[in-house]
DNA sequence: GATGAATGAGCATTCATTCAT
DNA sequence: AATGAATGAATGCTCATTCAT
């Protein structure tokens, strides 16, 4: 039974990798579930057995892969300690993960506002989720005195959505060639926003100068 | 045929108003010519005769809204004398248009997503256009030395990019109340991006000189 | 007003060559009053105004090609004193009218029959016609004792149903090349099914050989 | 398994009898998706899980039909042994079953030519095929010196022609009532053509050689 | 007479979803 | 659990025909 249980689970991970693929591939509207089943080497039955329906996939696919963004965001900031470097830590694994996972970033950015209008609260969640944990840093930093009294919220808002324009513009027009140099200008620009010193760069680790 | 030309035209400006109002309520791929049709008090043949196909409607409605719009645009800028008010007077317009004017927002900030491949391209000649804009006064206030050099054309599409953001959460979950509030905090975070001082606010211009 | 009865007849004249040329090149179904109109230089209105509708038009056209083509048989015909050099005149001309004019040849051989129900009478009526010729001269034949009593109405169709296929078949395929090579080797075929001695080629004009 | 692809067989067999029946009685064109789905008792997308478009309907059927005809077609020459007859056996057949199958004849005399363009290629190979039975009888013949030395590919298209245009003839007006009855008439003038002596009549074979 | 805008019925095709096996 | 056959509603688009100007 728990060997059938991890055989379930198996095909449902299995029908989430191929509907990324699909959706990334020709978007969520002109992707059928004919197609998800085909790659996903299952027949469609199949995949409604796993799933309720196609708008479900969609979600859970959401769902997985924020998850695992946040996840992964988390494990980031627990390296930093400056509040600072730790939200400035939260953008830049977005920016990573997206430049390293385009279907990913595809889904996020573009394919989530075609899907329809059941989508966009969900979406929206996740901003809130990632801006939130941005904001939180910026909190401590001004609780810390690092950084002046700044409406917090939104300085995340912006940082965020200018990172959301940053990472739409490479994904539909494919410039910057790779994305990641846009972080070394884009950097100072957020700091100063927030009247931030500048900080050494992320993975100089407060090593460097310091007598 | 003076009087035709004009029957032919309204016609078609109908049909667009139409479009845009159905776009908005339905989305892009929920919305069929038929409704198009109704909307604008013609039969679908009669759409057809003056638009190819769907995706055309769709196009020729964000040529008009993006022309307009940077008809607005150009028309408030001409009323700043200072660079950096000339940048901020152009994503202040767009904030306000939008603000006023939610299906033009929906329109460009979600349902050219989801409209599909043929349209990402045109979007992105968009977002280059408005972010041209703002860039090239940045330009000129740099070369005035009233800020530091920088990428320009990243601050303008970071700018942009945090609008954008600010708007469609705005869109999508009806927050904050009413648009433009978000414009006073907003206002300091992108002056300190680009190491701006922060200019009187706009409208105050006539208060200016006054000991 | 002879003035503009003309005009009106010329322009009437000149649809019908434009319909042939439309109905020619993408078949009677796939072409659409507006690629007529288009062709003749006229608007759809203007085509409106000469023929009562589409299927009208096939009809005068068919008409007036019949029409011309027995016109030349009968010319043809006249030149023969022999009744079978008369019957074997009337295919000749056929053949020969139908490989100069592509168009015409499928718009009697090909689009009659995918124009519809509406067409077929009329269709078969003009096969009857040219059968008819054929079959006349065929009966003075046997009544002159040149050739045996057979079922002239059925020898008719034979030759023409023959005639028929051999212009199809290089319709539709190009082959022979040159159509009227087929003639020398149609020809003894024909006349033995009659019972004929084979005659000297047609354009000899008996002058050659008899002293 | 074996149990279901019966019954895929059996329902792609069935939309082809339909398919056939409303293709006749209405035309190709003028013969809906739905037409076909009503007559063989399933949906339009049942048809469409068949087969991949209405097109491929036709040309199935086309197939269909013209094995099934060719099947016939040799296992009634297998029956005969004298190659003229042979190649009178064929066309025969073919005309007995057009007698019978009036659906059948429409289809390939008449719809074939208004289905469009992609069907005309088919349809002449068909022709080939059936007049290639013809002329390979007809060769033996002339090697066996039974019939002297003619163009027997020509000859076998001129048998079939003029079959065709008796069997549309009479599709068309219904004259002779009985179609058959022209087979007696036919016979003499074709094997005439070929300079074929009359064999005693098909059926006739078991009266040979009672003095 | 001529034009072209407008109409509206018709149709092939797609696809999410259901369900018998 | 899984399959694939079946359903039926939805929709973009075409086009013969009409008619106001």
């Amino acid at each position: 039974m728990k060997f059938e249980q991890n055989r379930a689970e198996e095909r449902h991970g299995r029908i989430l990798d191929a509907a990324l693929k699909v959706f990334a591939r020709k978007g969520y509207r002109d992707s059928s579930v004919d197609d998800i089943a085909g790659q996903s080497a299952t027949s469609k039955g199949g995949v409604y057995f796993h799933f309720p329906g196609k708008q479900a996939i969609f979600l859970a696919l959401m769902d997985r892969a924020a998850s695992r963004l946040l996840d992964r965001v988390e494990a980031v900031i627990a390296q930093e300690s400056a509040p600072v470097a730790r939200a400035e830590a939260a953008l830049h694994v977005v920016l990573r993960t997206f430049a390293r996972h385009r279907a990913l970033a595809r889904l996020f950015l573009i394919e989530a506002y075609g899907a329809g209008r059941e989508f966009h609260a969900r979406l929206m969640e996740f901003h809130e989720l990632f801006i939130g944990v941005i904001r939180r840093h910026l909190d401590d930093a001004v609780a810390a005195g690092v950084i002046e009294p700044v409406d917090t919220e939104l300085a995340g808002r912006i940082w965020f959505g200018a990172l959301n324009e940053i990472i739409t513009y490479w994904l539909l027009t494919g410039r910057p060639g790779p994305l990641e140099d846009s972080y070394a200008s884009l950097r100072p620009l957020l700091f100063r926003s927030v009247g931030a010193d500048m900080p050494p760069p992320r993975g100089a680790a407060g090593a460097k100068g310091t007598p």
